[in-house]
DNA sequence: CTCATACGGGG
DNA sequence: GTGTACGTATGAG
């Protein structure tokens, strides 16, 4: 372990690891104390926290006010040591503690604690904000009882107006000023990774037997079930490694909604310990929610003791929501995809790995080492700007791999910082006008296909302009808002230069580009964190100011890339594709975008964001790129279907670069090839049939009195089926309509009509925009009628969908 | 046409 | 956050 930055206060500058942190300080004034806060020269307390304590690697906290704390010591081993705390909340009015007694505490520049003996105490805050007392005590529930009882109600969730709270954790580390993995490199964090093979995918009717690991020092195993006696003494061996490695992190693909849940399940039925957290408890469940884009998830999480559990892919379906062209979210896809797998990688199929495992062990045991090697190699591409947050945010790692920006990040920071000075927090929706809030301007204006494009965008769009016009929260009376977002600009470009100077690969490359990565998304966060109406500091009227100004200069910049003759294609938000003129260099486009960026306001920078030699322009946000390597990249939903058969798919990847090649007569070509293949039944049924999840029982389906297609399968094979099972079937023929079939190995009386009707109307479909609609017959249609041009006379047509303003 | 329902991912 | 998403596909009526 390496430390970082000038040595604060270290584990042994505070005294009494059983009562709260006492720091020997001394006292500063008010006016300071603002300095300190917002803007402390050095220091950025409000970007770490005050509290420099390294080797954090777990947190535990209750509501009790009891934590416990896994830090990583000098000789390299993990330590747990106790800590107790004060549980607090904000409250804009003492009288909703009913007859609590409460005591006033001494103000001082550190976050208040209880003295001794005292049971509950509040400190006024400055200011003119809602909450405006921070209520400490003894044990979160004497307050929750006292507030409950004397307003009436039943939970603190109604009264969620009036009462301020964050779980116990965050409490802990926003009264201690701590954070996760001070000093600490990425490489520092010991993660592992696991993966089950099982007979099932449901914990029901399988078993384990075998898991593969390793962890990020390079260690690995594979146990089998056959070398430890079944399936209790390979849970056994497994729980064993665990604490032997005794790992910070534990991870996996899907891990929350099956390795974990498959575990516990198994564990029990076997009646085995699952003592995987550092305090040998098992893991506990609970409900959360997974913030993809600006959307909800909800999953089921699983926690151990003194051990952050992530799930790669959650991170995968985070990173989607940024790029939009991850086709799956698999394991196997979303490693290639990364260019992470590896060419000697093992590929067995999910329904065959139970079957090969009894023939060729070998195989499978490579098979699932190779999982665990791409889980490792996708969280560290994936997960490091996490870490870097986690020395940030006042949350736990695990926390922060699944929270959202706006309420997520920003406000637990914006909370430490006005608590750490003593000041009152507005409430949420306290700057929310009538108005109405604008979003960013999109604008699709050509279909079809194009050559020559480039992408340009403003570098940071919406924190340039909060910064250029100094915009922020009318609520934030601190001015924390632009303070840290400066500090950030400013240390990001630090740690970018810090990086560039290091050997690729370092270690401290890995750790100033996850330092780089969690400031961009601090900076990025901001905004957010201002448009949402529930956020403490959300403030509808400055986030409208902010996309405003964000038009204009979309706008702008667009009114200069045609004034030079460049022809758009789509704009959103930050960004524009448009085509140059054909013979154009790259150098060429940098200068554009140079001389365009000239004409735009004070801080604002556009950047080249990329250059393709064809885009088929489809619908507004689904568009597909071919890069001048001939590299094909899908955007948008349109292009991804949820039941995505593979023909579907093989269809896509056969006929659109030779759509973006023009070469019509070829995609034709591409199309008959798969319809005569259909009609003579060279695609094999695995190719078109449809796995469906089942959820209901066979009495909950009967009793339901409802029809659904995969149980009526099932009954009319007369098979039977549990829920959580999945049935395969597909459409066979039969007279004029077909029926739907249990799927069979090797199976060819698939209506081949359903499926040419298909691949025209869903796949083929999607390509319309690139021709004349009366061209469509010849491409797609069942026999070319004697108006229909022969396909390689079709001409591409490039419609303007929307005249430019 | 509209309405209802299910998918994603893991073996 | 007790915000079970979202966009898409399919079949029934």
């Amino acid at each position: 372990m390496r430390s970082q930055g000038a040595g604060g206060p270290a584990a042994g500058d505070w005294v009494g690891s059983n009562t709260l942190l006492c720091y020997t300080r001394t006292m500063i004034t008010e006016s300071e104390m603002l300095l300190t806060a917002a803007d402390a020269p050095g220091g950025d307390s409000t970007l770490f926290g005050v509290d420099e304590t390294p080797g954090i690697v777990s947190v535990l906290a209750t509501y009790a006010g009891q934590a416990r704390v896994w830090r990583r010591v000098n000789d390299g081993s993990t330590q747990a040591e106790n800590d107790a705390f004060n549980p607090w909340l904000l409250v804009p009015d003492l009288a909703l503690l009913g007859d609590l007694p409460v005591e006033r505490l001494v103000p001082s520049d550190r976050f208040p604690t209880l003295p001794h003996g005292r049971q509950a105490g509040y400190r006024e805050l400055d200011g003119d904000g809602h909450y405006k007392y921070l209520v400490l005590a003894r044990n979160f529930a004497f307050l929750e009882r006292a507030i409950l009882r004397s307003q009436g109600r039943d939970r603190l969730w109604d009264l969620r107006d009036h009462v301020y709270y964050r779980p116990p954790v965050e409490q802990y580390l926003v009264q201690t000023g701590r954070a996760f993995y001070k000093g600490m490199l990425w490489e520092d964090v010991r993660r592992m990774q696991f993966d089950l093979e099982t007979t099932s995918l449901n914990p029901l009717d399988g078993e384990i037997f075998m898991i593969s690991m390793r962890d990020s020092s390079g260690w690995e195993r594979v146990l089998d079930a056959n070398e430890h006696g079944g399936e209790a003494g390979l849970i056994g061996e497994f729980v064993r490694l665990v604490g032997e490695r005794d790992p910070d992190v534990l991870e996996g693909h899907n891990v929350f909604d099956f390795d974990m849940p498959y575990l516990v399940a198994r564990s029990i039925a076997k009646e085995v310990h699952l003592g995987m957290g550092r305090d040998d408890d098992a893991p506990v469940e609970s409900r959360d929610a997974l913030k993809v884009g600006a959307r909800n998830q909800s999953f089921r999480r699983h926690s151990v003791a003194g051990r952050e559990i992530i799930d790669t892919l959650h991170a995968v379906k985070r990173r989607d929501a940024i790029v939009h062209d991850i086709r799956s979210y698999g394991l196997k896809s979303a490693a290639r995809y990364f260019g992470l797998a590896s060419a000697e990688r093992e590929y067995v199929e999910g329904p065959e790995i139970h079957r090969t495992w009894l023939m060729d062990p070998e195989r499978v045991r490579r098979y699932a080492l190779d999982d665990v090697r791409e889980v490792d190699a996708l969280s560290g591409l994936l997960m490091a700007s996490s870490y870097a947050l986690a020395s940030m945010v006042p949350k736990t790692y695990e926390r922060i791999a699944t929270a959202g920006t706006g309420q997520g990040l920003i406000e637990p920071m914006l909370v430490r910082a006005y608590l750490w000075a003593g000041r009152s927090i507005p409430r949420a929706g306290a700057a929310i006008a009538e108005e109405k809030y604008i979003g960013g301007y999109t604008r699709m204006y050509l279909s079809g296909i194009l050559s020559n494009v480039v992408k340009a965008d403003v570098a940071s769009l919406y924190p340039s302009i909060m910064l250029a016009y100094e915009i922020a929260p009318r609520t934030d009376s601190l001015r924390v808002f632009p303070g840290m977002l400066q500090k950030l600009t400013h240390l990001r470009l630090e740690h970018k230069q810090l990086g560039r100077a290091q050997l690729a690969g370092s270690a401290e490359r890995v750790y100033h580009d996850a330092m780089q990565g969690a400031m961009k998304i601090l900076i990025n966060s901001f905004y957010g964190s201002m448009g949402a109406s529930f956020a403490l500091f959300g403030d509808i009227a400055a986030a409208t100011q902010v996309t405003q100004r964000g038009q204009e200069i979309l706008q702008q910049m667009m009114r200069e890339l045609r004034a030079k003759g460049m022809r758009l294609i789509e704009a959103d938000t930050d960004g524009v594709y448009f085509t140059v003129p054909e013979g154009w260099t790259f150098e060429d486009e940098l200068r554009l975008v140079a001389e365009v960026g000239r004409e735009l306001p004070e801080g604002i920078t556009i950047e080249h964001d990329g250059r393709y030699a064809r885009m088929y322009s489809y619908q507004e946000k689904n568009y597909i790129l071919q890069g001048y390597d001939g590299k094909i990249k899908m955007v948008g939903a349109a292009f991804k279907s949820s039941r995505n058969e593979p023909y579907g798919e093989q269809f896509f990847n056969e006929a659109l670069p030779k759509l973006l090649a023009l070469d019509f007569a070829g995609v034709r070509e591409s199309f008959e090839q798969r319809v005569y293949a259909i009609r003579s039944k060279q695609v094999p049924v695995e190719d078109l049939a449809v796995t469906v999840f089942l959820s209901k029982s066979e009495e909950a389906y009967r009793a339901s009195g409802k029809k659904e297609e995969q149980y009526e399968v099932l009954l009319a094979a007369n098979a039977r089926w549990k829920p959580g099972d999945r049935v395969r079937y597909y459409h066979a023929a039969h007279g004029r309509h077909g029926y739907k079939k249990l799927y069979e190995p090797g199976a060819t009386d698939y209506d081949a009509e359903y499926y040419v009707k298909k691949l025209r109307e869903t796949y083929a479909a999607r390509l319309c925009r690139a021709v004349a609609p009366e061209d469509l017959n010849s491409l797609f249609g069942e026999m070319r009628g004697m108006f229909d041009r022969d396909p390689s006379e079709i001409k591409p047509v490039v419609v303007e969908v929307n005249p430019p303003e």
